[in-house]
DNA sequence: CAGTCAGCTACACACTCGTGTAGTCCTTCC
DNA sequence: GGAAGGACTACACGAGTGTGTAGCTGACTG
């Protein structure tokens, strides 16, 4: 499925090294001769087809966008597996693309964050849509903290795949990861009283200090307890 | 509450800057003469103090790691309010430690590393503990996927603060995600007969590829039905 | 008062980066 | 056959980086 990488043309092998590197290193900490390495051709190359290093990064924007968008027309076409599970085995290029644009938007590329902006949008209607078993009070954030929290997962690609043993990007790993994240969002991580806690004591806080401009929590306490700590230290 | 900046010796000063800098732009896209600047002192200042710009790292990763127990040793000890929340409420200094250890973690810092591997270990043997209402079936993979997701939501700090059109660092956008997290992690995303199907899905996955080294899904799908599709794209 | 030493600065060096330019090779078309 | 043009390379340049070194200042010490 996946094709040769001689057979592609060197503009092609230049954007696919280019995007693989900075999905694992980043915008910045990649360089254009890195890149021309990994490809097999010398760093003026890349000038002459892609200009300068942004004009290469806008492609590597444009082809994530235009791949991601043709797999996912050519999965609702073929049939009813439209859902991105199944996308992504089918296609082993997909979780590249995502990597690499949750690496943009952590890089600051424009056409990444437009990208988040977008997802955020899609998930607040579905949130809006009455397809969850319950409605989100705020579907707003509700939908940004759930896009973020699942782009978090690959930008963390390495970290997650060390404490599990195991690479996500390969099958078994991925299989893991993705039964975990299904029990995640399957099952509640609170009982009623310790998120009736939890509100209480958001209700306190917002009561406490209603306009000061002290920061609070953005890791929302998991265990509701005494002595519950949660997984953020 | 917070020192001020002038009453500093001039290598906290330095040290401070680095963390801000550090958290916000990256180690590698900071400079020595970013972080001398910031601190108003000489780039060689920055040299005399720390030697190099690893060991500046280090001092950061450490400043990081001792702050944060520090604060925490002493809301345990002030009394029962040792849940992540409230701690980092009272302590606004402890976001941009979380910040920094976050953004760490994307630049391949060894030390934030080790320090996600232990909130792992702490996050699955929580999970083990029976404190959750539904015990996760691996917990292992659950806890390095709760950890990894939550570190997201301060990775894309700036992200999540745009789409929801107020800092989350501020105290108002942050109870709004705070309690939006809540949300997620009380309410279950799916019905259970989405999740039934999507275990299938898993299922009928692991038995067509068992040894394939083709890459599936990291990203579960949320939305199970036909049209139903998740936030990720 | 002289000595000392940490705090601090200014400056230079080697290196790597992105970028610019000239030139070679090879295919295509008249 | 030869001109033309794209694919491709080699090399140079300026800017910015981390790092090294020499020197200045002021407080403390005998």
């Amino acid at each position: 499925m996946e094709r040769a990488n001689e057979d592609l043309t060197a503009k092609a092998r230049i954007r696919d090294a280019a995007l693989r590197l900075f999905a694992e290193q980043g915008f910045e900490a990649t360089t254009i001769r890195g890149v021309a390495a990994a490809a097999g051709v010398s760093s003026g190359l890349v000038r002459h087809h892609f200009g300068s290093k942004e004009a290469l990064r806008d492609a590597c924007d444009a082809h994530a966008l235009d791949h991601a968008m043709a797999v996912k027309e050519e999965a609702i076409l073929a049939g009813g597996l439209a859902d991105s599970t199944f996308m992504a085995a089918v296609y082993p290029s997909m979780l590249l693309m995502q990597r690499y644009l949750a690496r943009s938007l952590v890089d600051g590329s424009p056409s990444a964050a437009a990208l988040f902006d977008r997802m955020v949008d899609v998930t607040e209607q579905w949130a809006q849509a009455g397809r969850l078993p319950t409605r989100p009070a705020d579907p707003r954030a509700f939908a940004a903290a759930l896009v973020a929290m699942q782009t978090g997962l690959l930008m963390l690609h390495d970290q997650v795949s060390r404490a599990l043993g195991a690479d996500i990007l390969d099958a078994s790993g991925n299989l893991r990861l993705g039964r975990a994240v299904l029990d995640i969002y399957t099952h509640p991580l609170l009982t009623e009283d310790q998120a009736a806690q939890a509100r209480a004591a958001y209700d306190q806080l917002q009561a406490r200090q209603p306009l000061s401009s002290a920061s609070s929590a953005a890791a929302p306490h998991v265990g509701g307890g005494r002595d519950g700590e949660g997984p953020r230290t």
